[in-house]
DNA sequence: GTGAAAGCGCTAACAT
DNA sequence: ATGTTAGCGCTTTCAC
């Protein structure tokens, strides 16, 4: 059974201390000057004796100012974007801001009706990390003039923020480690739908090609979140195409394809197959073979895409545009073997 | 350049429609059966043409409800943690809820600032996984009015809620598997900070007792983010009290162990070292040595946990109380050694 | 079936 | 240095 007081508001500290509710809403907001001491200490009194809180919600009606901010993760689960989560909610926590979450399961659908959730909160700029905004949600966020920042994912449209890593790059990255190493049979593991797989595969192949090098082997999932769709495929390029090497899109893929392979395939990973993953997600180092991987700041991203969100916010997001683009780099670990 | 479109409100709609605020409200609201069809129609459309959406800040404001719900997590990164709010965050959606989620990064003053900010924003109910509540908290929540459920936490208080699960008997099924397989000097690792770890800590060391094996082998971790200061006391146990297999409180624990003894210890798991980890994190079974673990349902307990919280929510958290108790299973894969 | 009026708890002009 | 007043956008009596 449940005590509940009766909701003490600022009138009711205005009353117990003697004063005005405007007096009182100074002392909250800091404006302390425009206060004589006494009656700070007062009101001061008053508050902490009564526990008074006063509401956001009530200010927020009033000052248009809801202090929260909405990320969209395309999956929580996925050790990539809880990583960035961290960076978004560490900083929120410094800047006093509240975060809602919303799980988009990489879905364009979801993710639409998301946000019109998050619009009519009035969440005061918006995260994004799902696919590929169409031109229809960039209208309705301006037309709501919600600021916001795309992470890990780039866009055409020029006045569209973002904070990512050089995916292109990264991919480029991977091919020259393989080449290195000596390997030319290398195959690619991604997915369409997200454009920084894309991007990164992009990079990749245009290495292979200059160097004179096959760059059509690939297996697409249909779904990013359904690896196993492309087992078959994978045995296939092996058996068929004496593929040496695999660079996947993104560690979680990688990890699930190490797993195949050795469990079903019975091929040892680096001896028979390498394999290259993309993010160094924190469990890559722990993986079944440690895996090489292709780094990219997650924390980091996070927290500057917050950063940036907070100046469009401030700003009222006229004047310029953010695009910030992380330099990834290659780790080194076991996953990738040496020909002669 | 951002066109801000003047606010459209209820009174726009209104006007538009030649009706009253009232009206257009019970249309919101879906009391459609007090507006004449003729009427409703005409509302809907001018809804349609403006793309209205109403101010939820507003609406809370006036019926204090928010639709809100607040998630503390003790670390969203800890995979455990990502699944449970995954779990919540599905839910939330079925359910029309919005979820403030906050990382507490295990510390319970920084827990105790975060439900104050939940509390302002008038969540309208909360979820918990950070080790223990005090009394203060407790009392704090109640004043407020607002019901709460622990996840993955127990407590003595009578009053309070959690889904969680066996714990007691997760760590008993562990210690008999290593007594099965013919381990007797079996060390566990862990910390006392967080009370289902103490729990697991207990079934497992009554079980050894019982079966009259050594159960003081132990390692503890100051800080449960810092396992890497019990590597010292792990390498000691294995070199003076011979221990042949290890009990780690979860798996994020284990997996780190496991590259530590097999990166700087040079052993082999489990031919050296046999290792039971917990929780059944989706990197285990990908983990260098896949992690024979104890699994708890991570996913329904976050989706129950809702739902019961929305239980206590529509009565007004009057009633009985909620404590249920999922059972654990040991899933059983490379990293325990059978002795002879 | 519909509307007028009050009010949720706060802040921001505008006095004084 | 303080108070009066109005109003943010909605829902909810209550009256017709």
């Amino acid at each position: 059974m449940i005590i509940m007081s009766k909701n003490i508001t600022i009138g009711e500290i205005a009353r117990l201390a003697g004063v005005s509710k405007t007096t009182v809403s100074r002392v909250l907001s800091g404006k302390t000057n425009l206060v004589k001491d006494e009656t700070l200490e007062i009101i001061l009194k008053v508050i902490k004796e009564q526990n008074y809180k006063p509401s956001i919600i009530a200010r927020s009606l009033r000052t248009k100012k809801t202090k929260l901010i909405g990320l969209i993760l395309a999956d929580i689960e996925n050790p990539f974007y809880s990583r960035v989560a961290k960076g978004v909610l560490d900083e929120a926590e410094n800047l006093n801001y509240t975060v809602i979450i919303s799980n988009s399961n990489y879905s364009i659908t979801l993710e639409k009706k998301l946000l019109e959730t998050f619009i009519n909160r009035q969440v005061e700029g918006l995260l994004l990390t799902t696919m590929n905004l169409d031109e229809s949600m960039v209208q309705t966020l301006q037309r709501a003039g919600i600021p916001f920042i795309l992470i890990d994912i780039k866009t055409g449209m020029e006045s569209v923020n973002y904070v990512t890593n050089d995916n292109y790059y990264g991919g480029k990255l991977a091919a020259e480690y393989f080449m290195q190493k000596g390997h030319k049979n290398i195959g690619y593991l991604g997915c369409e739908k997200l454009n920084s797989l894309e991007e990164r595969k992009l990079g990749f192949k245009k290495a292979l090609q200059q160097n004179g090098i096959n760059h059509e082997y690939e297996a697409r999932l249909k779904e990013i979140t359904n690896v196993s769709g492309i087992f078959n495929d994978i045995k296939a390029l092996i058996r068929d195409k004496k593929i040496t090497a695999f660079f996947a899109g993104n560690d979680y893929i990688a990890i699930q394809v190490l797993n195949f392979v050795t469990n079903e395939l019975k091929l040892k990973v680096p001896e028979d197959l390498s394999l290259i993953g993309y993010d160094n997600i924190s469990i890559s180092a722990a993986a079944r073979v440690p895996l090489t991987t292709i780094m990219q700041p997650k924390y980091s991203m996070g927290k500057i895409a917050l950063e940036q969100l907070m100046q469009l916010i401030k700003n009222n997001h006229i004047g310029g545009t953010t695009k910030i683009v992380f330099k990834p780099e290659l780790i080194e670990r076991d996953s990738v073997k040496k020909l002669n």
